[in-house]
DNA sequence: GTTGACTCTAACGTTACGTAATAGTTTATT
DNA sequence: AATAAACTATTACGTAACGTTAGAGTCAAC
């Protein structure tokens, strides 16, 4: 069997296959003249206790050990395996608990001064920042996320309150007009804030909706549209206000 | 301050606050004109915010957002962060569970059929088949391989039998004698192992023992030892009792 | 014989630093 | 002040397990 074959097969990539060939974890019985990689039954069955080990998180070296080990070796590794998970396990316990008990102190912190907590810009987590940053480059994005941190807290409450706005707008789109019409729709939404905050110039607001147009993801379906977009937009309508707004 | 002493407060190494410093996660406060980086006590706080969520397995990437956005984002953040922990604990609990069906499983196996799954001589994915034939060349390595797999059964497991002892001798060794003599040691197994044989002529032996000596690999320390040796231990040993014994 | 599907070998990118290597700076000692 | 010791800086390669181009050759079908 040729690498695609096997790689279907089994559900790895090619490139795997390759790479467990280059690091001598498994090697091909047999190679054409012509290079060609072609896999034995007995590659086969190797290939599945690689597969069974990595799955249960063993390192490619040591796989490669088990493998070429008579089966008490096997045994052996995999009793020591089952005591670093139970390791792991334990450490990951105390990690959750950790967690625990800093969320129950923030609780605390939260009741106390509740007032700034509430308005949630998450550009925290935002995992469009990287396009962004692709897109308009890192100062731009890190000027923005500094001035977004910088607002006074009216002023985020204010600007929170828009998004929220916005959100709810585009919430009821999802629901309310048929998918074909998603894009305009939501290029509506924005069109509006943008002309509430009234401080885009026209070529600014051209640059935005073309862009999103363009982006498949947001044509493509409407799952994309709310998950994508919302937090894109988001990401975008503030770079773009921090850029072009006099 | 300055790095070495940030450092050894807070018990870290100087190049990873000069990492943190590259990846703009820490930019200390000041930087003399000599380029020396000295550190305010507001960044040691955000230092120990950093070395906080590190303890709970957050990437630095999302460290960074973190630490640059408003309280509340954190708490977010932890909440997701802990669910991930979960979703790997219950991850983990899956593997142990494998873990052990699989040794239940080869333990009956090895009940049932013991005769032949016992000995398993892997030399096809052998990572040191490739050095063995640079070392004596391909005629003697295929050679070698054609006769181990077409031992008998008893042939196999009276071989695996001589080999399991010799990997417990290994196994000893690396825990029972300093690190200086375990190169000995090593030898000294072989040596026994030979004897034991008893169908290689001293010259085969002495090639061995200078082979084994001068090998970087197992002189070097007791870990590569461990992991090199014993597999190409197996090797140089097939492949020399293939040529010398009469 | 040409296209499409497939294959090959590089070679860089990723995470969070460790580990030199080389060179300049500050502090302590003589 | 001269010299040594201790410290600091900037490259830059190495690690694990592939993903991801990129360029080029191969095989089977039409």
């Amino acid at each position: 069997m040729k690498v695609k074959e096997v790689a279907d097969l089994v559900g790895i990539s090619v490139r795997t296959l390759h790479h467990y060939d280059a690091i001598g974890l498994l090697t091909p019985a047999e190679t054409t003249e012509s290079g060609y990689r072609i896999y034995s039954g007995d590659d086969l069955e190797t290939l599945q206790q690689i597969l069974f080990f990595r799955e249960l998180d063993f390192p490619l070296k040591q796989i490669k050990e088990i493998i070429n080990s008579p089966a008490f070796d096997q045994e052996e590794a995999l009793i020591l395996h089952r005591n670093m998970l139970l390791k792991k396990r334990g450490q990951l316990d105390q990690m959750i608990q950790t967690i625990d008990k800093t969320i129950e102190h923030k609780k605390g912190e939260i009741k106390m001064t509740d007032k700034e907590k509430f308005v949630g810009f998450d550009f925290s987590h935002n995992p469009y920042e990287q396009e962004a940053r692709e897109r308009w480059g890192d100062k731009a994005v890190d000027e923005s996320n500094a001035k977004m941190r910088s607002l006074s807290k009216d002023g985020k409450k204010a600007y929170g309150a828009e998004f929220n706005g916005i959100y709810r707008d585009l919430a009821s789109i999802r629901h309310e007009v048929p998918e074909s019409d998603v894009a305009q729709a939501g290029i509506k939404v924005w069109y509006d804030f943008l002309n509430k905050i009234g401080n885009y110039s026209l070529d600014a607001f051209k640059g935005l909706g073309q862009m999103y147009v363009d982006d498949e993801r947001f044509t493509k379906n409407i799952d994309q549209f709310g998950e994508g977009l919302s937090v894109f937009m988001r990401d975008a309508m503030a770079i773009y206000a921090d850029r072009h707004k006099k």
